[in-house]
DNA sequence: CTGAAAGCGCTTACAG
DNA sequence: CTGAAAGCGCTTACAG
């Protein structure tokens, strides 16, 4: 592989002088620039990222570390802050914590040990020392969607608490009256806050939630159905149940159905994070839906900001709620009636005809579906 | 952040102790080595990994680029590559091409002067002369999944042949009698394949399989619903369709019920790839399954013996046919009846009562949905 | 077993 | 505008 003195030599200049033409110095002549670009060319040349980041301290390159690639709320993050970072000219290195701590401190260390220029992390628990040093080392971090309370880092995420009251509302209003929870890690943010969203929601409107209504998941699908059995076990079964998250919805879905049961009939069901797919299962599934991608951007020019040496503020973004059939809403069960295709929108769903109560002081926190499965249908680039 | 020379001063020793207390090397005096180590842990050292692979010429990273990360078969690739990559030792930087040739080739390029060890793609074209210089100048790659005809270079891959057969003997043997399939773009092998692995197995049959009823996608599900339209606004439209990745049946079924027909009554639905929503669709979709786990480790280690210098033969498993409901199977269409729950099976769905013909040379290929579900619901490490 | 020194491929003051 | 030279933080023959 030609490397800078190949092309210094074929190009009849220093190493200097190419490194200048590479870098878009100022002060090359049009002719040096010239010969140094055709040797480049016919050398095929491109220069050493590694030597290059080695002499700079610089990678150009953004850490992501996510809880667990198979969740697509995470994938779809993923996505987001690779886009936005290609655009502000950085790679980014996405590790995969698995919801396993020492997996997450695997991939900080091997992230930090390339020197990457920054690091965006969703933490899967309070602790990781070597997170904590990170930040003491003044390591460039952001936290996105979970966070490590008491920290000085920036933390981009969604405030569900609105659209969490919204499905509360939306529950009570369909006759249920014995909601129970599937939780996340109490260690982590997220695992707690839904928790505290749903319990404060119901307790506004005077229903209690009992202990044997929250049931201890970890945010993945085994988990999800394992409660859900424990729930179902109980003398008197919840009517309603939320689960903190998609993939643990996929595993309260798989035990309601193996026990004969269905949903709505007999259990209403609804989960944190929205995707594509709950528009197809059977029934789809209402959600609460995060601004997956808006949260990826921001936490990438965030990120950005702390590279730069600034100090940019947390953001916060509504996340809402998006009804589907999956608590009752006085849809038939069966079949559904034909009618005129939706050309341009990915909402075959009618409109529920009981939109749950809005909070007048935020009144875009609640839609139809649609919105949530447009990333997938429609920001992709199309066939030519 | 503390460099050898700080930990060299620490300890009393030179540099050259520190890097062979570090890497290992043998002849280093056991004093020498306690007090190395102790240095390291009191200024909390760490080797730079850009400096060590500039003097190595090896980064111990390993290069995937794939199609589309909101694929969720390939985000369970991405998965099982990492994995067996960290048990050889390599770190793995993904590349999400989108679909997009110059996406790919944007991170083929990134990834090549960042000198990853090696690369593995799934190709999204037949042409990047990018990747087509790297196997010319002898850069370890292995093709993932799709590949590029004609060059040498070792390729892990799915045959579904056999499973498609099954699935077109299913679809025979249900009734359905116009068969159409939305295919992926012919500059993918696995765009070409699945139609050519469809239309044989049909003329096997005696079916034809005729231009009308062949659409060309792009592996998205817009593309998916776009044809899947087309196909409904045809004079005589085809009874069933198979769709040759999971975010086209995505696209079809939203399409269909867009129409208000339903499936499989009035069409049947499959698609290549199964994916756990796929038990939880309306209705449940039957599919045909690749072995992503093995593909993914498969390929690493190819690609670690390539880096080897050796030249490892490639490998293709078999894919096979997962039977749900989406092509009617006698099962009603209603409300599932009440049953016992099946503990450690991730299988809501009754056997199908009439399985499909199975080649009798590969009893295997065939089996009742579960399995394919069995990776996100089993595989993970359960809540302690 | 140990250290001094060269060198990996770049970038960038510095001097001209 | 240009080049010689130092140096980024490591590893590794080489000599002792």
């Amino acid at each position: 592989m030609a490397g800078i003195k190949d092309v210094a030599a074929e190009a009849g200049v220093s190493v200097a002088t190419v490194s200048r033409v590479l870098n878009d110095h100022p002060s090359v002549s049009p002719d040096a620039r010239t010969r140094v670009l055709s040797a480049v060319e016919t050398l095929s040349y491109r220069p050493n990222a590694v030597a290059r980041s080695l002499r700079t301290d610089r990678t150009r390159t953004l850490g992501l570390v996510i809880s667990d690639v198979l969740n697509p709320y995470f994938t779809a993050l993923a996505r987001a802050v690779e886009e936005e970072a290609r655009t502000l000219g950085y790679s980014v290195i996405i590790g995969n914590a698995d919801e396993r701590p020492e997996l997450q401190d695997h991939h900080v260390r091997t992230l930090l040990d390339r020197r990457i220029d920054g690091l965006l992390v969703s933490p899967v628990d309070r602790g990781s020392p070597l997170i904590l040093d990170a930040v003491r080392a003044a390591t460039p971090i952001v936290f996105v969607d979970r966070w490590i309370p008491g920290v000085e880092v920036p933390v981009v995420r969604a405030d569900g608490r609105a659209a969490v009251r919204d499905l509360v509302a939306h529950l009570l209003r369909l006759g249920h009256r014995r909601p129970a929870i599937i939780a996340g890690p109490a260690a982590t943010t997220t695992g707690s806050e839904r928790v505290d969203a749903f319990r404060e929601a119901l307790s506004e409107q005077g229903v209690a939630l009992p202990a044997a209504y929250i049931g201890l998941g970890d945010f993945q699908a085994e988990s999800g159905r394992r409660v859900a059995e424990r729930f179902l076990d109980l003398p008197e079964p919840p009517d309603a149940v939320f689960a903190a998250d998609n993939l643990m919805a996929l595993g309260a879905l798989d035990a309601i159905r193996g026990r004969g049961l269905s949903v709505p009939e007999d259990i209403a069901l609804a989960a944190f994070d929205d995707i594509p797919w709950f528009v197809h299962t059977d029934p789809p599934i209402t959600a609460v839906a995060q601004p997956t991608q808006e949260l990826g951007r921001a936490a990438v020019r965030a990120l950005a900001e702390r590279i730069a040496g600034r100090v940019p503020p947390s953001v916060t973004l509504p996340a809402r709620l998006v009804v589907r059939r999956s608590c009752g809403a006085g849809f038939p069960t069966g079949r559904r009636q034909p009618g005129p295709a939706a050309p341009a929108s990915s909402a075959p769903d009618p409109p529920a005809p009981h939109p749950p109560a809005l909070d007048p002081a935020a009144p875009d926190t609640t839609s139809q579906d649609s919105a949530a499965v447009a990333p997938i249908l429609r920001t992709r680039r199309s066939h030519p």
